[in-house]
DNA sequence: TGTACATCAGTGAACGCGCGTTCACTGATGTAC
DNA sequence: TGTACATCAGTGAACGCGCGTTCACTGATGTAC
């Protein structure tokens, strides 16, 4: 991999990795909107000026956070999701639930940083979006399985969905998984904003004095989710 | 009210007031982190020192903000919940969520300042925790009265709670909702984090591109959640 | 293998700006007699 | 009603610190012939 590269190239890839891993320190005492090139350059040893080398600007190193942030989360999750047999769609559902929480409690920096109040005065750019994705993909690729396999609920005879929202689900039905419907789609998305809704609770502090540890309350919370959503339960004994 | 207060108490009462208007302007343009007495006190055309005369430091100001923002939302949903007669608690649970939505989109970064990322280095004191409370009271107090009414749909005959989770829900019930069952207030909890789940991703832009705008995906979520929880479905064509 | 030149990493000084907090002070407002 | 004193609001200067970014520079590394 590294053949043909020279000394600077890889000088340059591992101080690059030696600046992040810096700056991810920083976020924990001063946050993202106090992420400073200078004190990153005084932890390094570096005048700050050198880092100018390495990124053209703060917010150009935030982005590159942001999207190591997004990538380790998804790239967890579908590491987790992938250790399991692809018809067990709803141990596949709750392994990815279970890991998003596991790399937040890990990370919970990056995790504020992605999924806590936007920075100000940063506009994040499009390459973010698609690192921010990784994750629902690996969720919604157990819906979509359990979908094909006929092994997910029956929709209700409910009332059908309002244009609006029939349209966005459509949306997401066409590209990334077809055949599923729209009130199946609907649910995994109650169920996504529920799952980062408890997290973001859990680290931010809302549950102190009640919901501590919050645990149980997680795991109990996934089972129920993947009930709205139709995942069949396990059969008797065999958890 | 005012009888008895002389002018230079009257003076201090609207000034303060100002000093916390004009610091939650600045909340949008820098963030909680970026909140600066100097910035505050440019604007309102004094010195900075004089802020002191009216808060101890920049930490008091942010947790007079927080505790602003936190009886801002909650007065809004307890104002929405007791226009509603008491026994229509389904009707009641949907303004008090929709009417938290509404509050979170008119003042985000005051939605931000309290359930956003934790802002580094400052501790919340006591006194938030009964700001913050009031929000969940006015939701749960729905449930409460539905259950006592009679009209919330049975627990099923699923297995017991496991014991630290029990042990929490009993807490809750004990102080705030007295004979309401475990799983009726796990029920809740569930909806509680996915209302803030749901208004966080809109407002902190995880749903840009796919569920924009949300106004469908919410409303028809919130009857979700008023299902899971048991509250009884409006009589056809009621709505 | 050796030389000439181009590329790049890192330096150090500087620009222009911001911040929270303290302190001695002036002058207005309020209170007690 | 008037006077003497205490309280308080707001000033302005200062302390000591931080920041992002630019720029001309030195010296090491890499490349082409």
């Amino acid at each position: 991999m590294n053949a043909g590269r020279t000394a600077r190239d890889r000088a340059r890839a591992e101080l690059t990795q030696e600046i992040k891993a810096t700056a991810r320190r920083q976020l924990a005492v001063a946050g993202a909107a106090g992420l400073s090139l200078r004190a990153v350059a005084r932890e390094l040893g570096m005048v700050s000026s050198a880092l100018y080398r390495y990124f053209p600007s703060r917010d150009d190193l935030l982005t590159a956070l942001i999207i190591d942030a997004y990538d380790g989360l998804g790239a967890a999750a579908a590491a987790a999701d992938a250790a399991i047999p692809r018809c067990d769609t709803r141990r596949r559902w709750r392994a990815a639930c279970h890991v998003t929480r596991d790399w937040a409690r890990h990370n919970p920096h990056e995790f504020a940083l992605v999924y806590g109040s936007p920075v100000p005065g940063y506009r994040a750019p499009q390459d973010t979006i698609a690192a921010a994705s990784r994750i629902a993909l690996v969720l919604l690729g157990t819906v979509r399985d359990a979908w094909c396999d006929g092994t997910l609920a029956p929709t209700a005879a409910d009332p059908p969905l309002p244009g609006q929202l029939s349209a966005q689900t459509d949306r997401i039905t066409a590209t990334l998984a077809p055949g599923v419907p729209a009130e199946v789609i609907t649910r995994t998305l109650i169920a996504w904003t529920q799952l980062f809704g408890m997290i973001s609770f859990e680290l931010f502090g809302q549950f102190v004095g009640t919901i501590e540890p919050a645990d149980e309350f997680f795991t109990h919370t996934v089972e129920k989710m993947a009930d709205l959503i139709g995942f069949q339960r396990p059969p008797f004994g065999s958890e």
